[in-house]
DNA sequence: TTGAAAATAGGTGATTTCACCTATCTAACT
DNA sequence: AGTTAGATAGGTGAAATCACCTATTTTCAA
């Protein structure tokens, strides 16, 4: 089964020629293209696509504010995120919020084709720039990496949204007790006596966004 | 008693020509001067004013930033922001941060010399331009002002850092008692149903910096 | 100087969080 | 095939929070 691509990209040229060079991997069918995220979130909600290929620096909405309202309607399409700067800190966020791939826009098409390729199988794709990324902020944080699971991310969301356990476990339909495991893994992973260590923690990864 | 007035200021010629303005009011005896926040927090630390007023606008440590730093060395200085702009969401957050007063750049000398009268004999000093800001806040949040005092405003912060009640109690020589009243008292007038949301308000208003 | 607001502190009871366990099932990687 | 990580769920007990009270003292503004 081949996958559908949208990519979006202010530089119109090259958002186009990208396209042009993706319609030809043997893994993909269907390509669109935006010049903005607004756009690009406007052509997923008419039909969603199986991967969406976002530049981080755009004007109006960026990579990331656009990736967050993609996984929000939809949680089954993988993000890659295309970057000019290799910057640490943003690696980290971005992978924090839930992003399966970052590619920085020098690197040869190739590894575009193949980070499609395993972000669509696995969850995520990790490459140099990633792994140096996070291999240096284990330890030198902050902008730390704490290794944060879907579920998890999902359950420390709704608690920044104030809702008890109880009510996330609701919500999710799932048993309290299942959610407060996930809490108390956060609490671990992420180094924290309590709520508000949970809540500044999210915020700091651009988990939640206040 | 006269009082002794420190100011900040990146513009030498501005801060040294309001200085010897200032030196003329009949209630200043002492009156120092510095071009950053950080030169202003040195002469703080080396004799304590009274009254300190502060350009919000400057390189390396804004106003408020500054004015944090004072606040936590000691809390019986009063604090005088000046700003160029009336900016709304500027004034709430420097009040919510503890601020006594704010005046415009663009008014007229008395009115700094009734500001460091007042707010060295009371608290805090209201002119058009807060009382504005406070009004036109209190509805159309966001940025909303939420009246919350000194003491409230301590407990705030620390809980933000993750104490309990019990510690917060113990570092402020109280009965756990009396904080978890503040806390109650917070929950209630910033609207909030537990610590998520205290942290989340103590954020947005300046009051923790993350 | 009187009244309002803030700060203090106590009471009570329900609910929630915290901090450990164990255990099963599944998906994914080697 | 075996290992690891994630997601699920249960148990237990202590600690903390939440949500109402009442009440006294201090402080400040009108």
């Amino acid at each position: 089964m081949k996958l559908s691509v949208y990519l979006a990209d202010d530089h119109t040229i090259f958002v186009k020629t990208l396209a042009n060079a993706v319609a030809t991997f043997p893994n993909v069918s269907n390509v669109k293209t935006a010049n903005s995220g607004r756009q690009l979130f406007k052509l997923v909600k008419e039909t969603s696509p199986d991967v969406v290929v976002l530049d981080y620096e755009m004007p109006g909405w960026n990579g990331l504010q656009t990736a967050d309202r993609i996984m929000q309607y939809n949680d089954r399409i993988k993000l890659i995120l295309l970057s000019m700067h290799g910057n640490e800190e943003l690696i980290i966020t971005a992978i924090n919020q839930g992003i399966h791939a970052f590619l920085l826009k020098n690197t040869e098409p190739e590894e575009l084709q193949t980070a499609i390729d395993k972000v669509y199988l696995n969850d995520f794709y990790h490459n140099k720039v990633t792994t140096r990324a996070l291999k240096k902020s284990a330890k030198e944080g902050p902008g730390k990496y704490y290794n944060i699971s879907k579920r998890e991310r999902e359950v420390l969301l709704l608690i920044c949204e104030e809702l008890t356990m109880r009510e996330i476990a609701g919500k999710l339909f799932l048993s309290e007790k299942t959610i407060q495991n996930h809490r108390q893994n956060l609490l671990k992973k992420m180094e924290v006596r309590n709520t508000a260590g949970l809540v500044k923690r999210a915020i700091e990864l651009g988990i939640y966004i206040l």
